[in-house]
DNA sequence: TTCCCGATTTACT
DNA sequence: GTAAATCGGGAAA
């Protein structure tokens, strides 16, 4: 199957939230002390920028964390959630404009039984943006790190997911975010679709 | 410097 | 279904 590393350009066009939805069915792959491991982007949420309550950088909120998503598109944002958890963000846009998309779930492809290890045996191996990141051992150390480096990339392949297989609805976890909260930003593959890209 | 709380996960009642 | 784990960011003082 044909395979190949999105350019920074895929990060740059169009609103972050069609970047959400065009995320959907690449693969995203991670390096770590020589182990490679990767999976099918299942789950994405859009984050967008200084009007959206729900965004680190909402009111043009420019900190030591935050200054990574004002960076131009085709970085990757990580931080930490609740003292524990790492999430994964693709910034998107151009320098100056902080918006991301959250990478939420993937499906397994690629080193598995290092991913495994790394969930302590757990059955479930990449679902949950904190979850994803401990399997591909995605840390704040990948913070700002370029999405087309040697140990943190995405590749397209050659299908493409149909509007009418992927599932939208409100994101998840942000009450907090009042109004903002109800937006539609959160897109996810049909299940029964991710096991016809793998044949 | 203090204090509150989070884009979650997991174990347990 | 509920609660604990755990710590750095951000706002206020």
């Amino acid at each position: 199957m044909n395979s190949k590393i999105l350019p920074l350009e895929f990060y740059t066009q169009g609103s972050v939230v069609t970047i959400a939805k065009k995320l959907l069915g690449k693969v995203l792959f991670s390096k770590n002390k020589g182990i490679v491991t990767g999976g099918i982007i299942c789950e994405t949420e859009a984050y967008g920028g200084i009007t959206d309550k729900a965004c680190h950088a909402y009111g043009g909120r420019y900190t030591k964390r935050t200054e990574t998503m004002y960076l131009q598109g085709g970085v990757a944002y990580v931080y930490l959630c609740y003292g524990m958890h790492h999430m994964l963000n693709v910034v998107t846009n151009i320098e100056g404009s902080p918006e991301a998309v959250l990478i939420r779930a993937l499906h397994p492809l690629r080193g598995i039984s290092p991913m495994q290890k790394r969930r302590n045996g757990r059955k479930n191996l990449t679902d949950g943006p904190g979850t994803l990141c401990q399997a591909l051992a995605i840390t704040k150390q990948e913070n700002g790190l370029s999405l087309k480096s040697k140990s943190l990339w995405i590749e397209y392949r050659d299908y493409k997911i149909p509007t009418k297989d992927i599932l939208t609805s409100p994101r998840i976890g942000i009450d907090f975010a009042k109004e903002d909260a109800l937006k539609p930003w959160h897109f996810r593959i049909k299940r029964q679709i991710i096991t016809s890209l793998l044949s």
